[in-house]
DNA sequence: GATTTATTGAAAAATACTTTCATTAAGGGG
DNA sequence: CCCCTTAATGAAAGTATTTTTCAATAAATC
């Protein structure tokens, strides 16, 4: 928490009643939360936040570094088309064509290792990455 | 196109007419597309397509492995607390609760490998893991 | 071709997120 | 310690996205 606050004050930006709030609630969460979530939380702490302030907080901290936006396999945006059993994506950021990969074996023994050292099994995963096209590349994006 | 009909029929769906406009649309991409999108696209083929039934058939091409969802990396859900630095989770489905992990060797060496064979350039990712704490494996979800 | 029932599309509702702008308060300078 | 500048906030309204409901339609089986 006070760490957070000097990562704030070191990017230039300002300590307030709304962003320690949000802060807490975020700390204290064993969960992901939404940002209604935060907002109800937070408000325990500071009662007129506002849902705006918690998505600008949370852009905020994301940019920091602090956060991290989940996403919660429900309700996003884009889609390609895939070929069965190639269950991955990499995506140029700048032209937006994608290539397709199979999980492979460095995915598997990083996840036989987590499950090693946390406990947890394994069930499921998400992976994409973004980057660049050999064209895009080129041409300096 | 005929193998995603093949799909469909196999596993006891209808073959329809907006069925078909929409793989068509996903199958003709370069880029991943909207939902809106979608629908512009596809009705070219079927005129009167509701945006409705783009949601339904896609939620039914994701099930059925034909589609990915891709994460855009703006506007979706939830938000965890990070250390800085770790940028990676690994989220229990039944519970919620979860930890967090550094990048670590093996992903680098499945990147590197991909910037090999692909040409791309890999400039940033998403990998979230999803299954159960050892407390929800023991109880069994 | 008739029948059954999955599938569709329109409308409306619910949810998620963003923009705008007047007001407030953080924090540096005096 | 108070003033002043300006970043930050919150309310309201707007836009985008996704879901629900339900009567009408059209696949596939007989």
């Amino acid at each position: 928490m006070d760490s957070w606050m000097a990562h704030l004050s070191e990017a230039g930006y300002r300590i307030t009643t709304p962003r320690k709030a949000i802060a807490e609630a975020l700390l204290d969460a064993e969960v992901p939360l939404s940002a209604y979530e935060v907002l109800a939380r937070a408000q325990a702490c500071h009662q007129q936040l506002g849902l705006v302030t918690v998505y600008r907080t949370l852009d905020l901290y994301e940019e920091l570094g602090l956060v991290c936006r989940v996403h919660l396999k429900e309700g996003c945006h884009g889609y390609v088309a895939t070929t069965p059993g190639h269950r991955h994506v990499l995506l140029c950021q700048r032209c937006g064509r994608s290539v397709e990969f199979a999980g492979g074996g460095d995915l598997d023994v990083l996840v036989a290792d987590l499950e090693r050292r946390t406990g947890y099994r394994v069930r499921d995963h998400l992976l994409q990455l973004f980057g660049l096209c050999p064209d895009c590349r080129r041409v300096g994006a």
